[in-house]
This record gives structure tokens, C-alpha cells and sequence, in this order.
DNA sequence: CAGGCTTATTAAAACGTTTTAATTATAGTT
DNA sequence: AACTATAATTAAAACGTTTTAATAAGCCTG
């Protein structure tokens, strides 16, 4: 089918030897057959299998991302981050989206396994599948983690300093003059609301309580001491907290003030115009591969804090 | 490294072959060495690598996917509607994301042909890229279109009705009493604008004029003979649309009806609450990759078209 | 000009499979 | 017991590379 090493080597007159050597410009060969070597190669459009140098080099140029089901455009984006470098230093992005079961996920590690990826990037992971990631990690396939707290300590990740930005928000909201303020909805790693709950206690205001659900907090939003201010655990959940209060007839950011997180497209236009702790989606899929490059050249590497940045728009004001 | 066909073959004291075919539950061989064989590959944890299977017989399991930076939410579900059915059957899904770029696509295609890929999806490609698609195409490596018009007669396509989309949505408005209609804003294409024209003239009322940008829209909204309706190219487009109209001060859908393309999820917001012809992504997605999988198959398929549904929110309502 | 260095090239093995054709073992007939 | 048919197993080649160690060719040097 396609032009094989033999092909050229057999045009040219050479060994397939002479042929390999050539078109990595080695020294040991004499100038003139390079050239020879290169012009008949570019010729005939010659272009080295990936899967022959795969099998003898046993690195497939490939690496592996896992991620879950998502709609929202966040994981876009760092998709696109890793892809840029991985594009760039010459390796195939082979990408997996769970649907967060087990069994999908363990099918797709076989998979990636039988492909013989050289590396993985995971930004979700069901817990009965750390073992067999750690199995891998230990042997020739290094992993990072991209925006997500580790599984383990012994694999880098790549996050926003989610307690930092809790921090930010809080401040923000304090400087406004809030004094009362709930967080919602969840947040599984705690640090950003640790975050928030640490800025309080400097600033001297109650510690924010935490809201799990929509029921909740608008019964909360109609008790007599109705927090005046919401930090969101994401823009998605900014955008439901809205929803709640207006269904209680309450109006932002007159009567309730609310701070997103993530900065997501729609957080910018108009109807919601939302203040937000924006996290740099594509540098961290580009900084996720770049560790993830460094791994798999044997250096050691650590887990890397980006920082947030806070986005004031108009879904926060003054406390009257 | 990892457990090879050799080892498995020493622990069970026969040949590679007798591992090869016992694992394939070939007739071939005895049933006692079949399960002694099966259960020692079991034990040792063996699975076979693709890379050296790949290389026998030149398929590498491997499929391609090439889209251009998106940041809506709308490819995300496609990839996952391609990524399902691929995993499914055990094919690995190689993303590339392109800036639009001619080089970034070039190199794109050459990672990929390097990779050896079965077969390649793609939603967007630049004119340049043409020819060596349609190479790739003859040769071994089929190509569909997916969500796009084909490059190419000879290359299927899985793509939304347009026409018939187009078609729901002015039937819809003129359904509403609107006859004074405006399609905003492009339309390569040109198949929904088309699609619109010819319901208009089935309706009898005038032909949409086609509006491009926002300036434009604004001062025909401004004007004395200002459309009661426009039909947006898409949901993003519809948006912009609304912005246009409330900077005129006209409200949304009193003063003016509005319907999108997509459905994509932010259009069930009720900030947007948007009357839209909704294609079913995901199914889009997944028919692709069955398309490509009989062309791989050796099987001739013809392009798909997939029908839109009309999705009835409160952007449009009757004409006063 | 025999022996010793370089320099340039290549044969052959290796990577992990699958498959074809050949070999060996087993059982069944006379 | 000799032969054949059948069943079970395997040796070896092939896929497309890279790499190591060996060979060949050329040039000095004494």
C-alpha cells in the first residue's frame, strides 16, 4: 500500500539501514548518499509507519486523555490546550469520554493499554480504577492529573488554586460590604470553600455557610436573615443560584450579590454579566502536557497551583 | 515491560501460534490446551499489544477526528456521540483541533497518516486540504463528512437537513401571523436560507431578506418597514440577535420573534427561553462513525441526512 | 606492500503479533 | 501391523522500523 522503508531503500540503490540512518541526518553516513537517500525519500513521498517505529522503539507517540461526560465547555477548552502541544511535539491525542461508570472506564483503559500510549492526562477517574492507574504510572506510563486534585500523592497534577480562589471571592464580596454570605452548591474537594471560610475568619465576618440545594437555599433566601451574597461553586451553579432567587422575587445584584467560578463563555454576556474566579482553561491543558512530556523524558516533576484571577462584572454590588 | 505472546507461550510450554489462536477461541485447537492456555494468559494478566498485532496486519485500530476550534458547546457533543460508538468497538479516537489554519491542518493529516489510522472524520477542513483527503480517501483510509457539507460527491456526509430546518422555522413564524421575516446572519451554505426562501414562497409572503451583521440588523430594525421575525442561522447568532433588538429597545419576543439553530443547552434558559430547530448532535456523532465503520467495512454508503425538530420556547409568539 | 586506521555501508536481529503451510501425534481401517 | 485419514500443534515468515555489530573499502605509514 504506502511506500515502505524497502521501497526506497531498494529505489536508492542502499540498505534500509543506509535509508534510516540518512533521514535522521546521521554523521556516519557520507553526505552525498544522504542526499541521494533524502531526495529519492521526499520523492517518493515517503513517510517512516508509526507503527513500525512504534513496535521497535515500543513508544507510540500516542497519549491517552480521560475525561467524563461534559457539556459544558470548560473541558473544551482544555482539550484544546493539550492538543496545541501534544500537535505540536509530534503525538497523537487519543481522547476517552466516560459517561463515569465503571465498566466504561475500565474498557477504555484496556484500550488505551492496548494501544500502547506513552502517556495518559486525567481530568476524572472512578475510584475502583486508582489501582490499575497507579500500575501504570509505576511502569511506563506516567500520568498527570489536569483540573482535578490527585488520586494520589505520588501523581503531579495540574489545578487552579481553588483556596485561593475562594479567598478572592470572599474578599471581594467584604469589600463590597457583605457581611452575610452562603456558598453553593458543592464542592467535593472542600478548598475552595476552605478558602472562602479562611478569608471570612480574616476578615473577621461568619463563617460562610454551605448550601447544598436549590430547596434549601430558597428557603433560606426567604428567612429573615437571607444571606446577601452567594459565592457559586461554578458559573453553572452562579447561573442556578440566580434562578432561585428570582423565583423567590429577589433581584441581583440589588438584593442578592453573586460570584461564579470558572468564566465560561456565557458568563460574559449580558443576561448574566457575572462576576467570576476565572481559571485559564487552555494554559492548564497546555501545562498538564508539558508535565506530562517532562514524565515521560524520566524527569521528576511536582504538581503546579495556577492562579485564579477574579472578573468583576454586575452580578455583584454595594451593600446598601 | 509488560507480558508479551513469548511469555505466556514458555509458561504454557507451546507455541506463540497456540496462544494466538487459543486466545481467538480458533476450532482448530484442542479444547484442554484452549483453557489451559486462556487461563494462563488470565494469570499472567496478558493482553495482546496492539502495536504488533497493527503492524501485521496493517489495521491500527485507530480512528481520526479533525475539527476546528470550537468553543461552543456543540462539537463537544458530537465528539462524545463519535467517541461512544468507537470505544464500543474497540477503536481509539484521535482527536485533532485545528485553528483553522492550512499548516496546522497539514500536520495534522501527516500525524495522522504517520499513525496509521483506519479511517477519518471531519467536521472542517481548509480548500488546501482537499487533495490529499481525497488521496487518503482512495486509498486506504475512508473519510465522512460529518456535520458539513461534503468536499467531495464521492465522500458521504452526515448532516442535518438544513432545507427542511429552515423550512420549520419560517412555516412556524408564518404559523404566528409574521410575514415580514429576516434571516440573520451567514450562511455558507446557503441550504437553511434556502430553505426559508422556499417556505416563503409555499407561504406566499415575501422573500427573508438576508441581514450579515449586527450594524446592518440594527438599522433595519430602526426602519419603518422593520421585520416582525428573524430567523437566526444559529443559537449563538439568535443571541446576538436579541442583544441587536433590546439596543434598539425592542422586546423580545413582543416587539420581535426570534428563532435559533441547534438547540445547544443554553438555549433552554429562561434568559434566552429560545424557539429553536434542534439537530440531534450525539445521533449525529454516532451515525458518522457507523458510517465509517462499513466504509471501512469495504461497504458503499450513501450520505445521510438527519431530520430537525422544531422546538416551540417563548423567543417567537403570535404577531399583534 | 603488509598491517593498521578510518570511513562508509550493510546484514541481521529485534520489537509483538498473526497466519500459512508443514509436521507430528492420534485414532481408525483393513 | 501397516496404512490412511484426521486432529493438534508448531516453525517460520511477514508486517515496517531501528540499531548493533560486522564487513568492506579506502587511505596511511613505516
Amino acid at each position: 500500500m504506502a511506500v515502505t522503508i524497502k521501497d526506497v531503500a531498494k529505489k536508492a540503490n542502499v540498505s534500509t539501514a543506509t535509508v534510516s540512518l540518512s533521514l535522521k541526518d546521521d554523521p556516519r553516513i557520507a553526505k552525498t548518499t544522504k542526499e541521494k537517500v533524502v531526495k529519492i525519500a521526499k520523492q517518493m513521498n515517503y513517510f517512516p509507519s508509526n507503527l513500525g517505529r512504534a513496535l521497535q522503539s515500543s513508544k507510540s507517540h500516542l497519549i491517552g486523555y480521560i475525561l467524563s461526560d461534559v457539556s459544558s465547555s470548560f473541558f473544551n477548552e482544555i482539550v484544546q490546550g493539550i492538543g496545541e502541544i501534544a500537535t505540536d511535539k509530534g503525538y497523537g491525542l487519543l481522547v476517552g469520554i466516560t459517561d463515569g461508570s465503571q465498566e466504561h472506564e475500565t474498557r477504555l483503559l484496556r484500550l488505551f493499554n492496548g494501544k500502547s500510549i506513552d502517556g495518559l492526562i486525567v481530568s476524572h477517574w472512578h475510584p475502583k480504577s486508582v489501582k490499575s492507574l497507579l500500575e501504570m504510572n509505576k511502569g511506563k506510563t506516567p500520568i498527570v492529573v489536569c483540573s482535578n486534585i490527585s488520586f494520589d500523592k505520588t501523581i503531579p497534577a495540574v489545578v487552579t488554586d481553588n483556596h485561593l480562589g475562594g479567598k478572592l471571592a470572599i474578599e471581594h464580596l467584604v469589600g463590597l460590604g457583605h457581611k452575610r454570605i452562603t456558598y453553593c452548591f458543592s464542592d467535593e474537594t472542600q478548598s475552595r470553600y476552605n478558602g472562602c471560610v479562611e478569608a471570612a475568619k480574616q476578615k473577621k465576618i461568619e463563617s460562610p455557610r454551605l448550601c447544598a440545594t436549590e430547596k434549601d437555599l430558597i428557603s433560606l433566601l426567604k428567612s429573615n436573615k437571607r444571606p446577601t451574597a452567594v459565592v457559586a461553586f461554578s458559573d453553572i451553579d452562579a447561573i442556578r443560584v440566580k434562578h432561585a432567587a428570582e423565583k423567590t422575587g429577589l433581584r441581583i445584584p440589588h438584593d442578592l450579590s453573586i460570584t461564579g467560578f470558572d468564566d465560561i463563555w456565557i458568563a460574559s454576556l449580558p443576561e448574566f454579566s457575572l462576576t467570576t474566579i476565572k481559571q485559564p482553561q487552555r494554559e492548564i491543558g497546555r501545562l498538564a502536557m508539558e508535565l506530562l512530556l517532562k514524565r515521560m523524558n524520566g524527569e521528576n516533576v511536582k504538581s503546579r497551583l495556577v492562579t485564579p484571577e477574579l472578573i468583576i462584572r454586575k452580578s455583584t454590588t454595594t451593600l446598601k
